[in-house]
DNA sequence: ATTATCTATAGATCTATAGATAATGC
DNA sequence: ATTATCTATAGATCTATAGATAATGC
């Protein structure tokens, strides 16, 4: 629970002095995330937060105004870009089963990294219809990664023939991608084990595997419209 | 929010007539289901319930003892047996495409009752590591029916050549299984709007299509036993 | 003057218990 | 006698604000 309760010794009254307590306002994010991840958005208390930073809960309200502030803050700082923006960074969309092994080495790098499975968790306990508002909806920020998916990668593989026809790019984009999320929210959240992230690197790879074998097919014999 | 607040006029002292609120104990649970689903297991308080139900707060505590209670008391009722049950009602293993296809259909027929949607939301929430022990442990399950299905199923069809054989059962359980999973977190939820579901059912009917046309393979021209 | 902290506190809400009361079932 | 409800209330916890105080940056 209290790992680092953060030092007991109640500071005195002022603003403190410069370097004493640096960048108060992102360790309130961080352990704001923490909190959210681990007891969700009602189970975590301005509070705990403070306490967990080690300042009193009126301190907070000099850089948010609000416990919700706080979570939309969060979740406008780590949404769609981590997720896409690995896709734009020029992999080579020439050839499938490298693009999408590297496509899904990076993200899972991105996704493994322990602040971004806090946000799993947040989005997890958090993106159901009722919740909290503002920021983070997990299907609608997967729609979107699907989507440009099917249009820019699948589709014009599909085209050329690289991979098989009889069901839609967006149907193909979800049987690759979909696992993954799935893997993401069960298996890399933020109380994950070291095990269960391993597991869940082990079923990426298989799932991998098993998606290309399914979904590519080697090119066809270039019946080029120049020399019908 | 308050749908049916539940007649305003404040009961009579004591315990009320044999007819007049009849189960008050499946009522606190329905509401706390509801609730539950809706804001989480913190979010949720004992008041909301008791108003949602139409007593007081104290009068829930001469039916469980505690909040805690009362959820894990919904958890352990609609637990495992939902899941595995449609799967031991007998379905014909003959075929694999027959029975994946009625199994998922079955699954699925559960799965979007209201009730179960209502779990699907508290599962989502609260089965993360640092969550409301007692009962719900949506990986737990989840394997248990993944477990259940390579052994009976696909490793005897495997063993045959019904499937193909260049993944563990395991693997294709998880290949056919864990994206209907997912289906169910996503778009099966407490507050789906009949869009999602429809969606949701969409996509899992493409994506046994799919999966059908990946993993089987023609029996093989029965090169039997017995006459090699 | 502004900013970042503190102390103190208001007011809401929450879980839970004690004790009264009225219907039930023996 | 037991059960299911109510009224009343204790005590914890929570969000948020007011106002004092001390360092900062102009």
């Amino acid at each position: 629970m209290n790992e680092e309760m953060a030092s007991k010794i109640p500071r005195r009254r002022g603003r403190p002095p410069k370097g004493e307590a640096p960048d108060t306002r992102s360790r309130i994010l961080d352990a704001a995330l923490d909190l959210f991840a681990r007891d969700g958005f009602a189970g975590a208390s301005i509070r705990k937060i403070a306490s967990e930073v080690g300042i009193t809960e009126s301190a907070i309200y000099a850089h948010f105004e609000s416990k919700r502030k706080i979570y939309e803050t969060l979740m406008s700082e780590a949404g769609p870009p981590l997720v896409l923006g690995v896709l734009e960074s020029g992999v080579d969309l020439a050839d499938p089963e490298t693009f999408l092994r590297e496509l899904a080495r990076r993200v899972f790098e991105a996704w493994d990294e322990p602040r971004m499975r806090l946000f799993a968790s947040v989005l997890m306990r958090e993106s159901g219809a009722g919740s909290v508002s503002g920021g983070a909806n997990l299907v609608g920020l997967i729609e979107e990664a699907r989507r440009r998916l099917a249009e820019e990668v699948f589709g014009p593989w599909m085209a050329v023939g690289l991979v098989r026809d009889d069901f839609s790019p967006e149907h193909l984009v979800w049987e690759f991608f979909h696992p993954l999320a799935y893997i993401r929210l069960l298996y890399l959240h933020g109380q994950a084990t070291e095990e269960e992230r391993r597991a869940g690197l082990r079923l990426a790879e298989e799932h991998l595997d098993f998606f290309l074998s399914c979904a590519l097919r080697d090119p066809e014999p270039q019946t080029s419209t120049s020399e019908q």
